[in-house]
DNA sequence: CCTGCAATACTCGTCTACGAGTACTCGTGT
DNA sequence: ACACGAGTACTCGTAGACGAGTATTGCAGG
């Protein structure tokens, strides 16, 4: 069980990381992050920017380094990380590579309801996902091949999200295909359940599966 | 870009599904979305089920059908689902379907920070996320072999899922293998740049890849 | 020289999700 | 006959995420 941390919002993730090359303040930090892209990383809101920094020093992983102004500019404040803080990145890092942890998907929540929709109409749809998701990928794939000059690890989430949104396209794929020319078994059970509302009783029972143990 | 929902909690996604059915009251929908595993397909806090049921009903979308005590039991509110929730319901779905929703997976958030450890030691946590992963995903799909009675369709969410993460397994093989034969290009500026925390200058100018267009 | 717009650098109030608690009740063992 | 533990059915306080706003400055154009 990925143990709870003292500060579990990402962006806080992203600021450790960001701020171990050298102190500095917010605002750099955001302009940074933003120019490396770390937005297709996690997603970011920067309304949360300030809260996290705070947050981050109440619990010692940055300390207020001094704060300079700069022309007239308003006072800012520089921050630089400790050795909690360095010692809390490594370990937060270690725990998301390592443990597997369950963040469904929108998508599969949408799945799990699907019998709201008549298959015909859910077929459409899919396709429209696969337009979608086709045209993004391809797009993502040719800027990564495009970057030449900068070396594979610095651009492996990218790497790892390609792979997997190319799984789920063929998934997709699979599935649409198995609507489209009717071999999807039940289909007649689902388009019964979308009619009428109601689950056959006999299945009702049944999907009581229970969840596979830990 | 998708539209703020009233009740954007997913929690209400699968309220609205299973009230559906008949109308019942809170807890017993919460019992009954247990049952069915409804946990596995999003992940679902109880403490949020009167406030999202409640909102719900604040915008129409559940209404009252009556309160009734049973034995001696506190009272309990019946809510039914109205002409507006289904609507909502099927739109909702809809949307999940259609729109590739970017919810980054926590794992990228990790990889995108992996400069913060050594490539053996990350070669090492690869290792046992694999290990995990493997012994997770053919316990599940055991289980989802074993269920022969339930049509796949009431079990798609599983399948989508198993795929994925099928996807996400042989990523990280081919990642971990890159690592350990040291045939992943860039393992030496890897290296340093742990040691030293400094990214080479000529790099990070270059870090700034410009964010592939929508 | 003055207007306006874009960027800078935040602040604040709202909203709501969540966890932890609570009170009651039924069945079971003794 | 009653003590108990396991459900049942909620309630409530709070932390913190987020969006929308704000005030200032630099600079480009007329």
């Amino acid at each position: 069980m990925a143990k709870r941390r003292k500060v579990g919002n990402l962006l806080g993730l992203a600021v450790l990381s960001t701020v171990s090359a050298r102190p500095m303040h917010p605002y750099e930090m955001a302009a940074l992050m933003r120019a490396r892209g770390k937005e297709r990383d996690m997603d970011i809101k920067w309304g949360s920017l300030y809260t996290v920094v705070g947050n981050l020093e109440k619990h010692g992983f940055l300390a207020v380094e001094g704060s300079a102004r700069e022309g007239a500019r308003p006072e800012r404040t520089v921050y630089r990380i400790t050795d909690a803080g360095t010692r809390e990145l490594a370990d937060w890092v270690r725990e998301l590579i390592t443990v597997p942890e369950r963040d469904v998907p929108r998508f599969e929540a949408g799945l799990s309801v699907l019998g709201a929709l008549a298959p015909d109409e859910v077929a459409g749809l899919l396709r429209r996902r696969l337009g979608t998701m086709e045209r993004q990928i391809a797009g993502d794939e040719a800027a990564l091949a495009a970057e030449t000059e900068v070396p594979r690890i610095f651009l492996i989430e990218e790497e790892y999200d390609l792979a997997i949104r190319r799984a789920e396209a063929a998934w997709v794929r699979g599935f649409l295909a198995e609507i489209e020319d009717g071999t999807l078994p039940g289909l007649d059970l689902w388009r019964a359940f979308h009619r009428t509302g109601e689950m056959p009783p006999e299945i009702a029972a049944l999907a009581e599966r229970g969840a596979p143990g830990e």
